[in-house]
DNA sequence: CTGAAAGCGCTTACAG
DNA sequence: CTGAAAGCGCTTACAG
């Protein structure tokens, strides 16, 4: 090398301690000369640190999770992290959570419903740096993000309301997934207090795709007395219903109105020109990234659920409609 | 532990060598009880490989990439690898390159256009392993896959005019991108060689997005003479155009056809139910993982460029008619 | 079939 | 400000 020990070398990478000026310069050049680049796995070993993180997802086919896993990049990026992806659908969590144990990377974060098994339940009771984001957990002890669904649905469920709307239909997810319950039960409270009758709330259950949004406007339309709004638990759920009120003839929004949860992109498109519950992703990703670092940084720290406050997107599917409008008559 | 030596249970873990059946079980039972997994860094310090391909990607909002992405996923999880994402928008590709120096990764893919820089040139220059998928880069020497985009453009000029479409449109997006250049060019070609004036074909350049498949349709059905048929060379654009044409009132497929490129899952809904020339993902996905191992294996070996032809999907936009069907008036 | 030893490429006390 | 030495946790010849 150029003429300085392995040590200065070591010292002039990281920054840390101090080396005169014109060693530094020596050796800067001597690294540029030979095009060297630290070894990645030998570092990683002494630290005991990778700057890598987990994520696990499925479903990339609703666009909200790469949208999410945009944002998530973008906050890890941030902070000199780089991401692994898996695909849970593909592979279970396991080989994230090995992941951890392996030290491969610094801690995870679960962008999806996390199925309990020993594996998983080990890591979490091990205090492993976890983070569940967008799905919230209630029994699995770690940090979560995730939007304050309840607050969402009943938003929805007033806004609809109080613009003159009377007989409700819900499209909502698997009927164990809390994202879709909380929003699913927090629309049903709003329009209670509101005096609706349970009766007046047609629920139909499917999963979180387009063609289950489809199906289920086919069927509530299909009763003798249809409803006049639909509020579907997620955006590309409301997709579907929007392109089967399409194929039936159902005027959107002057004979039904529909609203969804997300604000994906596709939400904004003339086509569809949703109005929705928008989540914020960038500020719920910056969120999962600091919980996950204070973790690492202090495992013994209490835990945190970080609820956000979704923010109403009103569009042309619910007319346009302003949230405080006086009251119209259906 | 269990009254073995470091090297028999590094034997029983690779299962590479013979150990006996019964020292074998012993090894396995104190595993299960201390919980113990093998240390990443150590193990790919050691072995110089790290099990991990960097995925370099960029747009995640235009939903061809997130069905790429779990294509390649899958691919590379039927082979016992995993993925690292960066997003070339954030971090352009250095971090990417950087990472094969740093033994961070065994190689890398980019599915987006690779910009040209000191780091990337060495790294090409030096044999590392890379593959590009999707955008064929015709001056950077490594293997390859990529659709047939000529082929593509070629095959949905013919089934336009034998459809009796005359005038046509084409919505392209940057002029130095060779998905966009090669489908263009083909489209042309065909369209030439069946005695279409270049003059009844008109372009516009934009980008590779909705906003700019909308805008491009408003232009053209501003002109004098509208064009009866609009190809874009990919789907996002697509949608675009059709969203225009539905603010406009300009009635799909009576008074316009409009074909796409890729086949992204939005492609086949109600409300866009697009013709269009789609891209086989998993199998473009397989080839690339392949090229990768086979590169990894034997560095030396001849480059390849693997195309694979588009299968063009019939839908309504273009009214739903049969490639070979007879012609059509206007 | 099994083990002792070397070494992968770093960082980090410990000395000077 | 700089260096020699130990050690992170594995795998792989080399012996037996």
């Amino acid at each position: 090398m150029a003429g300085v020990s392995q040590t200065t070398v070591s010292r002039v990478l990281s920054g840390a301690s101090s080396v005169s000026t014109e060693t530094r310069a020596r050796v800067l050049a001597a690294i540029e000369q030979v095009n060297y680049a630290p070894n990645h796995s030998a570092r990683a070993m002494r630290t005991r640190r990778s700057g890598t993180v987990g994520i696990v997802v499925a479903r990339l086919t609703n666009p909200f999770y790469p949208e999410l896993l945009e944002a998530l990049n973008r906050a890890l990026s941030a902070q000199g992290l780089r991401m692994i992806l898996w695909d849970a659908e593909l592979l279970g969590e396991e080989p994230a959570v090995d992941a951890i144990r392996a030290g491969l990377v610094d801690g995870i974060m679960f962008t999806t419903v996390v199925r309990d098994s020993p594996a998983v339940r080990a890591a979490f009771d091990g205090g492993a740096p976890i983070v569940i984001v967008n799905r919230p957990a209630p029994d699995l002890p770690c940090d979560q993000v995730a939007s304050a669904n309840g607050a969402g649905g009943r938003r929805i469920a007033k806004y609809l309301f109080h613009n003159g709307r009377r007989r409700f239909g819900v499209l909502v997810g698997p009927g164990d997934v809390d994202t879709s319950t909380e929003r699913e039960d927090g629309f049903r409270a709003g329009l209670s207090e509101l005096g609706v009758a349970p009766d007046d709330v047609v629920r139909i259950e499917g999963d979180f795709t387009h063609a289950s949004g489809y199906a289920g406007l086919v069927e509530l339309m299909s009763r003798p007395e249809p409803p006049d709004a639909v509020f579907c638990v997620n955006d590309l759920i409301a997709l579907g219903a929007l392109d089967a009120a399409r194929v039936l003839g159902v005027a959107v929004p002057g004979q039904l109105w529909v609203a969804g949860y997300d604000n994906i992109e596709m939400a904004s498109w003339a086509a569809y020109d949703l109005t929705t519950a928008e989540q914020p992703k960038q500020a719920m990703a910056d969120a999962a990234v600091e919980l996950l670092r204070a973790r690492m940084a202090d495992p013994t720290r209490a835990l945190e659920m970080r609820r956000f406050p979704p923010v109403l997107q009103v569009r042309g599917s619910t007319a346009g409609r302003a949230e405080s409008g006086a009251p119209a008559v259906a």
